[in-house]
DNA sequence: TCAATCATTAAACAAATGTTTAAAACTATT
DNA sequence: AATAGTTTTAAACATTTGTTTAATGATTGA
């Protein structure tokens, strides 16, 4: 309450995206600068744990910058998930179009591979990698108010696409269950997603399971996520 | 290395635990009063958003009390880890036991319940509901040095154990895959297990899907993990 | 070219942080 | 009851935090 009207204030006068797009280089710059640091710092090691500084210095630009363009650090975080979010979504979008016009109808092993693919796919490794999961999980275990909003915003429609699908491949199953366990899915994945390496699982396999042996990490678990998504409630 | 000295001078004077075991009530009663308001608010915050105040506060003593029974606030942490961790084991041991004695041999069914007993039982509803997860949701979002440690510790015995059953269930799989199937079950239970439920699943389900709804849980999840266990590799 | 707007900077702010200290209170043993 | 040892307390410590401010630089449009 105490910083409330000046942060808002400086976040529109800030941001503003009313009076144009494409307005001031430098600006945009400075932007995306600040929220590649910031997704990477992030990422590593927690929203509380970084400071401001510390991201405007390995972007490269002063601190108070971060004020000027997002108006606080927790609006800075906000954007990063927005936008890894974003992207995330986009790409199982993209791919589950692609798929279908390649394929016509789909099966249940095409709908969970596509789902997964930005986290299970040897060839989807872009430069981003395990960033978004690793920033999820710093919103599960950072609690934030906004973070709900966002998320339901950035994910539900990804979702009930993809429940759609799911529910016409598995007609012996409620919508209840396979949104049960499309939700586990995601669990898994973000766990494989952290680094390092969930604890102990290193040590435990005598470092036979790497995560980031991602065509290792599918060949051992698309079954696992197939044959369990596709099992009876009993 | 500036605190260092003082911290483990304090850590040793404080916990000293080379010359007896019930030596002082009051110092045990404030210890774990200490463990069980940092334990919940480290749960529900994360560690660097939680003070060393509050935690204080939380328990009813002095602030300076932290660093005298503990050394430091991540010590006190490191603490809190090790005995939720610890309970953990103890009931996914104890269970196996009791199921061995009680059956014999035991089914895939048994051992992939029994693992998953902890997180998805409703008549293993102890008080620190979904503490432990939580818990193991900060550790792997704010990046802790002496974690890895404490993990291997305390969750390396248990897991070779059940890896052990397991593999005797599935003849027809590598410990290599089945090592990856059991961390993505256990990535599942513990995204089930933050609070507030994982982002999304509430709206999505209208309400349907409540991990709290323990019963409900285990039953359409239950079948999910048994039968991705069991499905070959292909 | 002048004015206005936007972007950047260094400095300062108040508040909160983990930790230390030195004295006090308490407990147990002699 | 006196002593020694442990536990608790309030206060202070030095840092660090996110954010604000006021001045400067840069860019744009008229």
């Amino acid at each position: 309450m105490m910083t409330e009207d000046t942060r808002k204030a400086g976040a529109r006068r800030a941001s503003g995206r009313s009076n144009g797009e494409g307005r001031k280089a430098d600006s945009a710059l400075t932007r995306s600068k600040l929220i590649e640091a910031a997704a990477k710092l992030f990422s590593d090691n927690g929203f509380q744990a970084v400071s401001v500084r510390e991201i405007a210095q390995a972007a490269g630009v002063n601190p108070a910058l971060v004020n000027y363009h997002f108006g606080s650090k927790q609006q800075l975080f906000e954007e990063v998930i927005r936008i890894y979010a974003a992207d995330n979504v986009a790409d199982r979008m993209t791919r589950l179009a692609q798929e279908r016009r390649r394929l016509g109808r789909l099966e249940l092993e095409d709908v969970v591979e596509i789902y997964l693919a930005p986290m299970i796919d040897p060839q989807f490794d872009t430069d981003s990698d395990g960033v978004f999961s690793r920033l999820h999980a710093v919103m599960i275990a950072e609690r934030m108010e906004a973070f709900d909003q966002i998320a339901a915003r950035a994910f539900t429609a990804v979702n009930v696409t993809f429940l759609d699908e799911l529910e016409r491949c598995l007609p012996h199953l409620t919508r209840h269950t396979i949104t049960w366990r499309l939700f586990a899915m995601v669990g898994s994945m973000l766990y494989f997603g952290v680094r390092p390496a969930p604890p102990g699982l290193h040590l435990i396999s005598k470092g036979g399971c790497d995560p980031m042996n991602r065509e290792d990490m599918r060949k051992q678990l698309i079954n696992y996520f197939i044959e369990g998504m596709r099992a009876p409630v009993r």
